[in-house]
DNA sequence: CGTAACCTTGATTAAGATCAATTCTCGTGG
DNA sequence: CCACGAGAATTGATCTTAATCAAGGTTACG
């Protein structure tokens, strides 16, 4: 668990005896692909990081149709702001889970960390704080660029950014000739967390293809014309 | 600005010397309806809260088109963002503003908090970096359940919904009966930060009213009937 | 009062959701 | 190794919501 922790940004780089007094408490957890790691509103034990694997976090509406929030990457973390929004507080009475978060990938491992005792760490180390303020300060701009993408721009638009995102995080040396990105998501996340139909995003590809600015084969998608594809997002 | 800076809930109850100190570099600033803040992009220069006025935090598509991310209240501060993602680096070389601002109200006062100086307090001062931590948190919770509602809910209950929470927050003790809300923002802000059109949300409004649940004059809104609102608004 | 900004209503259009039918992919067992 | 079947993805047809275009009506304020 010591050397899990110490791979998390947002404790790595603290002094051992801290994180051997951060590791104690953390309980390491394994999930298969569609298992629920919370639901919404279940009583809130604490925050969460993804150590391999993928993890979701989406709402469903009451007509069930779903929206993804983030996907979150290995040694990220998540389900920080209940604990965050009460501080003061000495008992969790009534915090819940404000979403629901589900393991993508077969054998996702994540760790929790449990409310009570990371409050009292919190609540008596600044450089901690600070750490957590600068990962709320990324979750939030990275949230209101969410925003921006689904109400200014439409589906197109939206994917090819996607699209972009995926292949700009894949550091592959040779970005200026076309290269091979492969999508960690199925085409249902996808659409969840663009905000559109399975069969919009499935057309829009088709449609993208046809243009001559990818190829779609499964998972995989060879991005034919990067320039073009970056120009449709911005658009 | 000592007064001022006290009634600001981040900073309200600190002891006095501190509140001297922050108070020595922060300037306020007036602005009439109408008037930037801050254009996006523009260097950042540090976080705001206003005082008295309203403040709309904005992006604005290629084609024009605006959506309002955050309506702020008076005491509530904006634009941390900036500043908590890169609380490292001791120079804020390339730092801008991820969003636009603009003055609702005339006579809107705001305090700049800048940048370079409140970074070194708020390195040494846990408890303002636990304060800054609530905060945030509160922000991430909105911005979930905008995106939440933007994405699952279609107009009319999005519609239902900010009626709701502006009739639930003016605290007018007799909510049993039908009780009248004065909107603080025109149709135009309202429409886009429910992410519509100025046109889709008069129909809306008109509807509303022609089933009975709402009466609408101007910015006044006398809700007839807060139970159907509310049933309509979690539909 | 007069004018400009704001709001409402009507008609039309467009983007995307939904419903329906194949087709593709891939893991499993014969 | 191949055939099968279930889930995933694609494609087609149609429908719905909300955006856009266009024209009046209201309100606020000098």
């Amino acid at each position: 668990m010591h050397e899990v922790i110490k791979r998390i940004p947002l404790f790595s780089g603290l002094e051992e005896g801290m994180v051997n007094k951060i590791s104690e408490f953390c309980r390491l957890r394994i999930f298969n692909k569609g298992d629920i790691i919370f639901f919404e509103s279940e009583p809130y034990r604490g925050f969460y990081a993804v150590v391999s694997g993928l993890v979701k976090v989406y709402k469903i509406s009451r007509d069930g149709r779903e929206h993804i929030i983030h996907i979150i990457a290995p040694f990220n973390t998540f389900a920080e702001v209940p604990l965050l929004e009460n501080l003061d507080k000495i008992t969790d009475d009534d915090f819940r889970y404000p979403a629901c978060s589900m393991a993508i990938e077969d054998n996702t491992k994540v760790v929790l960390v449990p409310a009570n005792e990371f409050r009292d760490i919190l609540k008596n180390d600044l450089n901690i704080s600070l750490r957590m303020l600068s990962g709320l300060a990324k979750r939030l701009r990275h949230l209101n660029h969410h925003i921006e993408e689904l109400t200014l721009k439409d589906v197109t638009k939206r994917t090819a950014a996607f699209l972009i995102s995926v292949y700009e995080n894949t550091s592959s040396n040779s970005k200026l000739k076309g290269s091979t990105i492969s999508l960690s998501v199925n085409r249902s996340d996808m659409a969840a967390y663009l905000g559109t139909a399975i069969e919009t995003l499935s057309r829009t590809l088709s449609r993208l293809q046809a243009e001559g600015i990818i190829e779609v084969t499964g998972k995989k998608i060879f991005i034919k014309n990067a320039y073009k594809l970056k120009e449709i997002s911005l658009s």
